[in-house]
DNA sequence: TATTGTTATACTCTATAACTATA
DNA sequence: TATAGTTATAGAGTATAACAATA
């Protein structure tokens, strides 16, 4: 007769632990600065970009336009984003990171980083590496 | 000033991600058989064990027992798992397998190998393989 | 008429609390 | 008293539909 096989043999199993294992590491990273892994996503989309409506960052994020409203009303209360009108457009609203947001981007990369750094740390180096070109070739 | 990083370098957006396009693959892949991830799962702890109650199941999924109940509800209704009175502790129900369940699983396991193969053709053997492994490290 | 942001509502998933029947 | 299964309920997360303002 055949043995039970492993459950942890399954790459679902593995691709579904290893991320919920990787977000509760980065969510714990980054809760001294008031975000989630989440928060940080929109952070990093709204750094380094022309100035975008709140449509665009939602398309961008892959999230519905209805989940930015709230999405975009507690990180404007946490004082890290703000709305502002579109001139060209008063149908838009120009979504940007404040200067508090730019300062705790920089801060939640450094924690999202070492976060990283420990979750990979359990295998060697050139494994990691592998491990994230392999994952951006099955995603891409 | 700095670019804009690509959110495709970060670890958590490339497991998120994998995870959600390898589920859709195999949810395709099993739903001529009636069932999907979940109920697979669910299959593959009952299969070649002694008998479990629904709680001990459960435990093994990594679910809550009422999660269970509406889980078995709807493995019963379509005929792959059947709950019977454990004759030693009439507060337990023994669940198992039915033929149709064993029948079902033996063609989901292979459905579920080819999903996983047309998943990891994108990379060479080698770098499946290492992933898989990595993965286990990781996860473990 | 179409689009953007918003609100109200509903749906999915899952957990907690309370109930029952057994132990 | 405690446990297994069940039911009722609630919470998080996200989507669809409807609405107001603007194009």
């Amino acid at each position: 007769m055949s043995t039970a096989p492993d459950p942890h043999d399954v790459l679902g199993y593995l691709l579904k632990h290893a991320h919920l294992r990787f977000t509760a590491l980065t969510d714990t990273a980054l809760r001294p600065l008031g975000i989630d892994s989440k928060d940080f996503g929109a952070l990093r989309v709204l750094a380094g970009r022309e100035p975008a409506s709140q449509l665009q960052v939602a398309q961008r994020l892959g999230i519905d336009r209805t989940t930015m409203v709230a999405l975009l009303d507690e990180l404007e209360r946490k004082g890290v984003v703000a709305r502002r009108p579109d001139p060209g457009d008063r149908r838009r609203n120009i979504v940007e990171l404040t200067e508090q947001g730019e300062r705790t981007l920089d801060a939640a990369r450094t924690a999202y980083r070492e976060a990283e750094e420990d979750f990979l740390a359990a295998v060697p180096p050139q494994a990691a590496a592998q491990l994230r070109a392999t994952l951006r070739e099955l995603v891409e």
